[in-house]
RNA sequence: GGACAGGUGGGAGAGUGGUUAAAUCCAGCAGACUGUAAAUCUGCCGUCCAUCGGGCUACGGUGGUUCGAAUCCACCCCUGUCCA
């Protein structure tokens, strides 16, 4: 059987079956962040999730391989058993630039805890991944701001394209089963997307993911070179557009062709008192749910909605209760898992038109 | 009864003649958040009309000095601490 087959599709959404050594995903699937080895604010074994991303810069820095090691793997040290994804800290090098130095064979960096130096090859950015156990291994990329001078994406993508081969020939000796996405990059010059997307499709990467989007760019112009960049990727490969995360984008996302999301945007939020439903998103501190009754989303079954009020948690954000954080976090997951699921759902039944469309509709309702 | 200290916007608390509708913090009201430098950040926050903006009322009270007062003076009221 092959680790990725398209089961069903409807117009280009599609939907799949992804086979990870921690078990087969379904797609399309959102991956909840969960950079240092946690989902922020949220015990990950009450998520009911096939898979997680984690984050190899930080994983490096903090616990380190040998502690990593030690534990037999990331899986064992957070005690989950299902798929991780784990990001290069291609992000880092573009969030935390002033903490990086590219370098001609790899990047200079100064951890983000206590300023020490280190190096990284593209090689070890990958075997470092693999060594923990990670299922999805993502390349060591360059992604750049934007707007940024079109030689600077031009020469981000010369980079991306080399790191990517190096990690690639540096994974070969793994036979886990675990897997090397290749990530493209191009900013918002088509040209540049697709010469990078080329280049990279030239090496047997099980899986692809898009870069640099995201990153500052008007909406329109994002999902226009989302589209255009779907299109060139392979069909029986898993597609994996990084850093999606608005519900109605996700939708457009999933429309365009792409098999995997992940986004903080349900973590973050979350702990910043907004709440994602059916019907919109919602601020929790706002003063009118003080004396709500009803759950943050009445069709939810996560455990924020079963047993607690709009007007509990509204409490616990007004007195800065950790808690609030926890439940918001964990309901905003959970919306981000259902609302994949009646994705997935409608590519399977044919219904996927009418079901974004009723989604659309409902979203702009207010709360 | 006496001696000090003090009374500033919802609260705390700056300011001690003009640039002050009054710093700052808190509370309050909204907004943002996209491969997590984020339990963070932004805006509003006397009142009335309002798009820029403009009007009105404000620093315990009353009177006064001054071109001009939250700021100076007088008296009054109130609060705190101490002494009888």
């Amino acid at each position: 059987m092959k680790d990725f087959e398209v089961t069903a599709q409807c117009g280009k959404a599609r939907a799949g079956k992804l086979t990870t050594p921690h078990g087969v995903i379904e797609t399309p699937i959102f991956m909840p962040v969960g950079t240092q080895a946690s989902i922020k604010g949220v015990p990950h074994d009450m998520l009911n999730c096939p898979i997680i991303l984690s984050n190899a810069y930080y994983l490096y820095l903090k616990p380190g391989l040998k502690t990593l090691k030690n534990f037999g793997g990331l899986h064992r040290f957070m005690n989950w058993n299902n798929a991780i994804l784990t990001d290069s800290g291609g992000f880092q090098i573009f969030s935390l630039s002033s903490l990086f130095k590219i370098r001609k064979n790899g990047v200079e960096f100064r951890s983000k805890f206590d300023g020490s130096k280190h190096f990284l090859t593209p090689e070890e950015a990958v075997t470092f991944q693999f060594e923990i156990g990670s299922d999805i291994v993502m390349s060591l990329d360059r992604c750049m701001k934007y707007p940024s001078p079109r030689a600077d994406i031009a020469s981000a993508v010369r980079t991306t394209c080399d790191w990517a081969e190096k990690g690639l020939n540096a994974s070969k000796r793994y036979e886990t089963g675990q897997k090397l996405f290749a990530i493209t990059q191009g900013g918002t010059f088509s040209d540049l997307r697709r010469e990078c997307t080329e280049k990279l499709m030239e090496h047997p990467f099980p899986g692809f993911a898009i870069g640099g989007l995201g990153v500052g760019e008007p909406l329109a112009l994002r999902q226009q070179h989302l589209a255009e960049n779907l299109d060139m990727l392979p069909k029986d490969k898993p597609r994996y557009v990084m850093g999606m995360g608005p519900a109605p984008e996700i939708w457009d996302t999933v429309e365009m062709g792409a098999d995997m999301m992940d986004c903080v945007l349900p973590t973050r939020n979350g702990r910043n008192a907004q709440a994602f439903t059916f019907s919109g998103k919602m601020n929790l501190r706002n003063a009118k749910f003080k004396n709500d009754p009803s759950p943050i989303d009445p069709s939810c079954g996560c455990h924020a909605c079963t047993k607690y009020s709009r007007g509990y948690i509204h409490h616990l954000f007004n007195v800065r209760e950790m808690l609030a954080q926890t439940l918001t976090s964990l309901h905003n997951i959970s919306f981000m898992i259902n609302l994949t699921r009646i994705i997935r759902d409608s590519i399977k039944n044919g219904t996927f038109t009418e079901e974004k469309k009723k989604f659309m509709k409902n979203w702009k309702g207010e709360n």
